[in-house]
DNA sequence: ATGGCTTAGTTCCTAAGA
């Protein structure tokens, strides 16, 4: 099965571009980020009639993050981290899809930095670690799949030094994802690329993608059970140079089974 | 170059993204 994570960067205006990503790929799973709407605005009628089932944590303006399944309604088991009450931001939803447990994260930017985005970007990563390690206690197959904001290795960008400043590039943030990582997670991409140079995202600005200027930022990250049936990953990458493209391209894991 | 695009909302400008 294949699973997708695809930082849509506004579901309105990328509607067309992603039932056309679902027509023509077919993927199981497809974890969205950014959809920037409100839950009564989201595009459920068309994600339906595309043939796919959806949960959704909408908000308005900004964030938003679902996960639909083709041919099936993903069982929600939660919204949102706990651990800071008075975060409202919607940046993480969780279902039980296929057999699996699947997650799609919309982890802060936190830019600039320092300062208090950074900080709460950094609280945010210590709350989903927390949560981690208890999905992991549950022995089970999980893939968490979103935009992570991070940069994790110097050979996941095209230029070290223009990331340099970059919240996505501090030592803390990469301690962060290490530590996540070191908890049991395999980050599927790094796996099957292990020498780098594979980019999920390229900047609207300066012809980042003429120049192939990216950097690599969303990942999934499987469970020993998940990582146990991985085959292969990588990244649609022909979908960012279409007309109107998201920033981001759909970035996958395909699974044994399921 | 604290910004060269793009999106969405409070629109015909501002904030946010990475």
């Amino acid at each position: 099965m294949k699973i997708v994570s695809f930082n849509v960067n506004g579901i309105k205006a990328r509607l067309p571009r992603l039932l056309e990503y679902l027509a023509e790929e077919a993927p199981d799973v497809v974890c969205l980020q950014e959809l920037k709407s409100a839950d009564d605005g989201l595009p459920v009628r068309d994600i339906d009639a595309a043939g796919y089932g959806a949960v959704w944590h909408g908000q308005k303006g900004f964030n938003g993050v679902a996960i639909l399944a083709r041919g099936a309604t993903p069982v929600l088991r939660q919204k949102g981290l706990a651990g800071e009450a008075e975060d409202d931001q919607s940046r993480y939803i969780e279902a039980e899809v296929g057999g699996l447990i699947v997650a799609s994260i919309y982890l802060p930017n936190g830019n600039p930095q320092p300062g208090p985005k950074f900080d709460y970007k950094l609280r945010w990563f210590d709350r989903l670690r927390a949560h981690a390690t208890a999905l992991l206690a549950e022995e089970r197959a999980v893939v968490l799949a979103g935009d992570y904001n991070v940069i994790p290795n110097d050979d996941d960008t095209y230029s070290v030094a223009a990331m340099a400043d970059d919240a996505l590039m501090q030592p803390q943030s990469r301690a962060s994802y290490r530590a996540l990582l070191a908890q049991g997670w395999t980050d599927a991409l790094r796996t099957r690329h292990c020498h780098g140079g594979v980019w999920t995202f390229w900047d609207y600005q300066a012809g980042a993608w003429q120049r192939d200027a990216g950097f690599r930022i969303d990942h999934l990250l499987l469970s020993p059970v998940a990582a146990d049936r991985l085959i292969d990953a990588g990244v649609d990458k022909a979908h960012r140079g279409r007309e109107k493209a998201s920033d981001h391209a759909p970035t996958w894991a395909r699974l044994r089974g399921g």
